[in-house]
DNA sequence: CTGAAAGCGCTTACAG
DNA sequence: CTGAAAGCGCTTACAG
């Protein structure tokens, strides 16, 4: 009935008069009248919902500031734009896949932290518009939009600066939890050409696997000699290795440097002030909503790359080796 | 029809032979049929859907671990139950309240950051059960449901590990954005009462009020005399005390001891770690939300009130002060 | 310009 | 035991 086009105002062209809206609308006040959102969105097939899928919900502290900007990042260029977010994990049993699509949601907004894309190739199928936060590999499906950061140029700018300050053997650590992150592997794979382009040596055995409490720091410490810096994968990971290594007698910078990726606030907050590569996640996280929102409400808008730039954040955990030759 | 029953299993009596059954759910499973979440949400009037409302969604980095430990326990309950988890902001706009309210959720789980309690008020005439994230205070409307923690007992386990240290006069301080939060005001008060039913000296004028950042720190350093302890409302703000304190020279708890709220795994993360009371965010969230699926799913369960215990934990930001006198 | 009617896709009470 | 039909509460195309 009218009723509806009043309240709405979708008056384009005035189909009740003035009174009669009037009073549709003090009658409406008066009931404390509330459309139903439920069957509106099932006439108009839409949801103004957003589902943001998470591989891993984060239960170590490790990602806990990541996953935090990210979503202060969706979460307000969602409500500016009238969308809800409703938060999923993309692993809970079989049929909750299904829940991705089956109408509650008008777009996916991908979170990805593991290689196995499996459900992302359902969400191709379904004709759901699908933004991924991570880098995009060969693997991924042509249809979805990606979000991601260089970290070919980060890697580069930590090998530089590096070895400007005269290291020339170091060690590249991944967090056992990241192993299947397309970002962890292409970080590693980006370090290492770089550096040995840079003319640094990096050895295989000095690719590290180190649990997401750096605890292996002190062993490793123990029997290793010759590396003179640690190019860890992740902001968190670096945060907990500067801690172990502090229980462990070791001084960052002087007996060894430490660099990470990630660099937030928190880099801020280590002793010494940790070295890192910045990404920024919060507006990483408003483009690739604001995006996936545009993709929703104008069908036509094909998939996009974005990719951000890096910059070194240059703070206290990195310094000359003790032995250093000349830099370069 | 009966191809509902068949695929939802709803076969408590046999309605169709097996054999019907079975290519009913071939042909379902040869087309990917999935049912339309939205049509059987407007059927059933359910959604299994529950909004997570926040005051204000975190901008700034204080409350970011806090925000993420109950998330966490929020989404791990819920997807354990097959519910989905909604972010709300209850500031936004007028018109977004009704949004809470317009039958999209079954019920609301209200993560309380301020005194206001318009829309809390509003929610109660709904009929729709909710859960608050906060101290129960006079105000409350009394259908609703409340999960907080041992205000009471944290301040005094607080004033008496100082005052065992041999303290005798200290300042407290809260941060400025959370001059509203009714848990902020409680644990003032609660500590003064503590601390002079222990004989211990705070005059009004240390009843600080900070910035999020504490850089009001160095100022207030300079032209104090005679506080030798800092009790900080939050963990966060007392991070930040921490980091402002060794920036201006002070040496933490040589020259001043800190104390925070909402110990964490952050707080072994600081230099010195922080002692703090300890705050069980995580199964805090889990109980709540626990709580409110219950709720919603049997009707007749009353509003209840948790509240779980707190624990001091003892680190390295408290000691006796300088010129300590026999402690009690 | 307006009002009555169709239909979104389910679930379930009801008639056969 | 089964199938056809009503109805959840909206929006919008359509007839008057």
């Amino acid at each position: 009935m009218s009723v509806s086009k009043v309240l709405h105002g979708r008056g384009t062209n005035v189909r009740v008069s003035e009174e009669t809206a009037a009073v549709i609308r003090k009658v409406a006040a008066d009931l404390e009248y509330r459309p139903n959102v439920l069957a509106r969105n099932l006439r108009t097939r839409k949801t103004r919902t957003i589902g943001v899928v998470f591989d891993e919900i984060p239960q170590f502290s490790g990602i806990v500031r990541y996953f935090s900007d990210l979503l202060s990042g969706v979460t307000s260029a969602a409500f500016a734009n009238n969308y809800s977010i409703t938060l999923c994990n993309s692993l809970i049993g079989p049929s909750s896949q299904d829940r991705l699509f089956d109408g509650r949601f008008d777009g996916l907004l991908w979170v990805r932290m593991t290689d196995d894309n499996t459900v992302l190739r359902q969400a191709s199928q379904a004709r759901l518009p699908v933004v991924v936060f991570n880098e995009k590999t060969s693997e991924d499906p042509p249809n979805h939009s990606f979000v991601s950061w260089q970290n070919n140029a980060a890697a580069q700018a930590v090998a530089e600066h590096l070895k400007r300050l005269g290291h020339s053997r170091v060690a590249f650590v991944t967090g056992e939890r990241s192993i299947r992150n397309p970002e962890a592997t292409l970080r590693q794979n980006f370090f290492v050409r770089a550096w040995r382009s840079y003319g640094g040596e990096i050895r295989t055995e000095d690719l590290l696997l180190w649990s997401e409490t750096a605890e292996n720091f002190s062993a490793w410490w123990q029997k290793q000699t010759g590396v003179t810096a640690l190019v860890v994968w992740s902001e968190s990971l670096a945060i907990m290795t500067l801690e172990q290594a502090r229980l462990t007698g070791v001084q960052v910078p002087r007996d060894l440097s430490v660099v990470g990726f990630d660099s937030s606030v928190q880099c801020d907050l280590t002793q010494p002030k940790l070295t890192a590569a910045h990404q920024p996640i919060r507006e990483m996280a408003v483009q690739a909503t604001n995006h996936l929102i545009q993709r929703i409400e104008s069908p036509g808008t094909g998939p996009q790359h974005f990719v951000f730039p890096s910059v070194l954040d240059v703070r206290e955990s990195t310094a000359r080796p003790l032995n250093a030759e000349k830099s370069l």
